[in-house]
DNA sequence: TACAAACATAGATGCGCGTCTATATTTATA
DNA sequence: TATAAATATAGACGCGCATCTATGTTTGTA
């Protein structure tokens, strides 16, 4: 998986306000001032949360006219789930295989790498 | 589900580097120094990333003698895959629902909220 | 054409985070 | 008991981030 990649997604994800911004888009398309009205921050601020959401390709604006209206990217939506499954799942393609335990290997402790 | 405890998770796992333990750790269980050994940061900056961790209930801690264990909780791996798809879904839970698009209501564009 | 609405950009500010060095603490061992 | 190994704590530093105000840009409308 583009380790760095999951990683701008997570922290894009990693801030409260932008988790709720997500969160309204779950059912939907909205323009910036629909979502903004869900907000105590400044109008500037919004639009620099959108533009995180947008280079992390969590979201895809679309202008119309005066609106500008966001969605969810679907690709984001399947990487995401796929990325966090690896992560934490060991399987072969896992960074901890080549990894062994010093305090298991020494034989004092009880210990044990499971994949050891 | 815990939006503040979500949030907390995401930060904790938004660094390349604390990213990287929890890959290391998706296979077992490991000490602080061969933990260490993965990265070019010094011994006090590995305490510290455990820490944030920990208080983020990602890695669980087990001391025995010199060595301090490190594994990753059960229950985080479960809660992080159920908030994140329930935060990605449409259900019932979602804050979406009483959320309406000024711009869609005006009849001036196309665009409309799949769920309205 | 003038104005208002929706949104973006520029620049500044304050706080948090990742990292470091220095030192303390705990534990095993000679 | 002295020493070394493994880890934690304290304090400092520099950078990035979330936010703001002020202003620019685009688009629809009277």
């Amino acid at each position: 998986m583009d380790y760095q990649k999951y990683v701008q997604m997570l922290k894009a994800m990693a801030d409260p306000n932008r988790l709720k911004i997500i969160d309204l888009l779950s059912c939907g398309s909205l323009c910036a001032c629909d979502i903004l009205e869900h907000f105590d921050f400044s109008q500037p601020t919004l639009s620099h949360h959108m533009k995180v959401l947008q280079n992390a390709g969590i979201v895809a604006a679309r202008k119309e006219g005066k609106w500008q209206h966001y969605t969810l990217q679907a690709e984001f939506m399947a990487t995401f789930k796929q990325d966090t499954a690896q992560l934490l799942s060991s399987d072969d393609q896992c960074v901890c295989h080549d990894v062994t335990c010093t305090a298991c290997a020494s034989g004092k402790v009880v210990v044990t790498n499971e994949k050891n």
